[in-house]
DNA sequence: ATTTAGTGTGTCAAATGTACACGGAATACT
DNA sequence: AGTATTCCGTGTACATTTGACACACTAAAT
């Protein structure tokens, strides 16, 4: 495939769109640009791939940085190509999305950031570059994801309540659940354990749940 | 983002899984390379990411070349870059799927392949670089985009039979169908039309079945 | 004319999805 | 302390979808 080298080969980067659940909603991590273009916008945390490092890494490199987890689910979602998505030169950038629990790990800004924070997907402010475009791609893909895998799970804190994990799935989604159905359904994964505390502070004192982790990587191997 | 503008920044390519149907098979497009590394070994058709271009474009550009076709349904899969994927140098490369119809279009070898021919997907030889990963990559993901559209009716030819489809169908995705069951959930799809035609020289006299091409393009933009 | 291969059609059972209402528990209020 | 409020937790009936399955008819081959 002997490319002619050409002078003017693009940088690659690695745009990481980090879903959290926290405050009962539905959460992407933003940084704050410190440096033009787009300077004190807000933007999808990334980073340029190193020279001997494959995306992914890239990826996991700025989520480390970012919110300070590893081993964590991270799902190719796209790659970005328009000569003019950076508006000083050309930058390729191929998306993940990835899933955390916002409540134990405080974002930081980092290297060319001003600022780190969460932000509710239903509301996101308005992003520099194409970044807008990334987000609504990976969220879709996300909500697909979830037709097949019970992926969301790695969303909710160590223990939880049902209603909770169903307002996840609406907020994820987008629209209301039956509660008996979802019930239901989610009731068969055997990866879901229940535990004998109840939660305090909420009517009607809803049974904690957790979840088993090893029949929960179970779960999650064999669907596409 | 300004990524310190690294020297040995990769070299992008598009690399094109391009799947047709003949002679009763599945099949994809592969081509001999004619230059080092890999000389003489199959791979996937693919070109450089020119300067002034976006990876969709390099794909098609491949495609009108090698195979001469326009216009036609056209899908990312994914982007690979493992540094060493590429023995020579560091080259990032992102995989397209393409539905044709082989009959219509007699492949060429062009640039850096000595040949071009269509093979059973059932039975790839051996192909160089990565390039095995990224067609099994690209069958899998349409294998999935099949459960929720009705793509494959593009590889289909301009007349066909019910059996025919199914045919395709089965390749496809690898596994034997229920004749009527099948028929019973195409039967449905309203881009499928009748014709007064019966197929000569198979016994039983099949109809012939067109395609509506305006409600089938109607049938392809709503899911994901 | 007879044989042969492939087409074209319906029903039933099982599984799955969808709609829907109320008693009980913990908290909040006065 | 008593009462009101809010949220939890549960089952059933119906509609839809899926999967299994067999035989008569047509065109070609002999």
């Amino acid at each position: 495939m002997r490319v002619t080298p050409t002078s003017n080969a693009a940088a690659h980067t690695a745009d990481c769109v980090i879903f959290g659940f926290a405050d009962k909603e539905l959460r992407v991590l933003l940084v704050r640009r410190a440096v033009e273009p787009f300077a004190d916008e807000w933007v999808l945390p990334g980073g340029a791939m190193g020279s001997d490092e494959t995306l992914e890494a890239t990826a996991r490199r700025v989520l480390l940085d970012m919110v300070g987890v590893k081993n964590i689910f991270l799902q190719q979602v796209a790659t970005y190509s328009e000569p003019d998505r950076h508006p000083v030169r050309r930058v390729v950038t191929t998306s993940y999305y990835a899933l955390v629990k916002p409540h134990q790990h405080t974002p930081v800004a980092r290297g060319h950031a001003s600022d780190a924070s969460w932000h509710p997907v239903a509301n996101v402010p308005p992003l520099g570059f194409d970044h807008h475009r990334i987000l609504v791609d990976a969220h879709d893909r996300l909500t697909w994801h979830l037709r097949t895998r019970p992926l969301a799970f790695d969303l909710l804190p160590e223990r939880f309540t049902l209603t909770e994990a169903q307002r996840l799935y609406e907020d994820i989604i987008g629209e209301p659940l039956d509660k008996r159905n979802f019930r239901r359904k989610i009731q068969n994964y055997d990866f879901l354990v229940e535990t004998k505390e109840k939660r305090s502070g909420v009517k009607g004192g809803p049974l904690l749940y957790r979840i088993d982790r090893e029949r929960f990587s179970a779960a999650l191997s064999y669907p596409r």
